[in-house]
DNA sequence: TGTATTAGCCTGTATATACAACTAATGTAA
DNA sequence: TTACATTAGTTGTATATACAGGCTAATACA
């Protein structure tokens, strides 16, 4: 793909970050020091350095002085945005998390899904249709279609234990997101399923994300209008802090 | 405020985010390279590399090898954030747009509105009201409070030529927001105003934003959610490359 | 005059070295 | 046992140096 070589600092922060992305290096787990990359791997201090910072500043990282580099627990935010378990978000809450399942199952792409999934109408995909509650009360109704290449074990999984979006970031952490944002009168049908008065709005998520430039996923998410809003932070990034425990 | 010097790297930094702020740097504007920094402020030039490799990766700069560092072209996107001003968004669509201002005026805030922004009774406020069109459709009502110490001429400009957002920005940069989105069923007179039909739903935004750790403006954003969406990219920041011409 | 070369500046990377600050664990003295 | 000092390992910063590669403008040459 590309011919010259990259630099050797890029080299080690792809290495460490493969090994998080497939698992040898887990959340919290501590990762070479700069001295014990600069023995293993024959770079001088200064680049080991440089690889690491980069990958702290990234969030990959949480280093410590004194301490040492580990690899970041990103088990609510995925590091590179904020896009959050709807299970942990209720959770966080102080609230009981619980969902039911309407529907898991493998199909074949309509014209108009396969063009939005930009794949050919004989790939496969699973559909999955769920509600999620707080404390008994529908917050999120989730209509999601997932590759099959990407998560072809995804039809077995329990999704009453993980969520789709958990299990879709356990595979592989998701890179790349855009979701458009809209309130829209439910039909009535969603109506019903999240037990809103008639003529409420609902605030529509309409999400994709990305691996590696490949779409993985495509979902639509319905929020009863009173009873979710949806929060964005913009600014200098506030990084989770090691403790000192 | 603190006592411990700040490291070399972070002191060049801040001073070339303050020459830009305060506009002695302007956009496009030739930045001193690392070896007039080395002469200058006497630091070697690694340090002098850090502080502005660090800014390229914080989008302040754009720098490239064989020419030199240049600030950044932010003229649509804050750098930091991606909080278009809504008449760039209409224009950027190749519509016409235009406004209607309601309201202008100096007022003393509620203890309910100084609570909100974070400022005791007796401080001054501006207030704005007005509606945003898109090709004479009616595309978004705003309902803005602003400090007066932030933006003592506010009162006097001219908002039909210059937006609100626009303004603000002009002032200094907002280096930080909050924004909450929710869905609801718009009040008789947002609803008249938005020439919106019976019982349609609003995407609402409300909106926080501030400089330097100091809340400055505080407003809510109504939008038909027949008319508007709300798209939010996530992921590898793609920065604008520097044109070789 | 036109073309090729060179010199000089820029960023990008890499190394070697040094010191500071922080932390945990260990040793030592009261 | 307790309190304190020491030590080793970690990150954080700063410097000096070097070379590579991109780009521009001055220079040399045909």
């Amino acid at each position: 793909m590309q011919d010259k070589q990259l630099p050797r600092y890029q080299q080690l922060k792809e290495l460490i970050i493969n090994k998080i992305s497939n698992g040898d290096l887990k959340p919290l787990e501590r990762v070479p020091s700069e001295n014990q990359l600069v023995k293993m791997t024959g770079v001088s201090r200064m680049t080991a350095n440089r690889a690491l910072r980069e990958l702290n500043n990234e969030g990959y990282l949480d280093r410590k002085a004194g301490i040492g580099s580990f690899v970041s627990d990103f088990k609510v935010n995925s590091h590179l945005f904020e896009i959050k378990s709807i299970a942990d978000e209720i959770t966080s809450r102080g609230s009981a998390y619980s969902s039911e399942i309407l529907e898991q199952s493998l199909i074949q792409p309509s014209n108009d899904l396969s063009r939005k999934m930009q794949i050919n109408t004989t790939s496969q995909i699973f559909h999955i249709q769920m509600v999620h509650f707080e404390d008994s009360i529908p917050i999120q109704f989730e209509d999601r279609y997932v590759k099959r290449d990407f998560a072809p074990d995804f039809i077995k999984q329990d999704f009453s234990e993980i969520t789709p979006s958990a299990y879709l970031s356990s595979i592989s952490p998701l890179n790349e997101a855009e979701q458009v944002v809209s309130a829209i009168t439910p039909s009535l049908s969603i109506s019903e399923l999240l037990k809103m008065k008639k003529d409420k709005p609902c605030l529509l998520i309409t999400r994709k994300t990305w691996v590696r430039k490949v779409l993985v996923t495509y979902g639509k998410f319905y929020h009863p209008g009173d009873r979710y809003e949806l929060l964005g932070n913009y600014g200098p990034i506030m990084r989770k802090k090691l403790s000192n425990k």
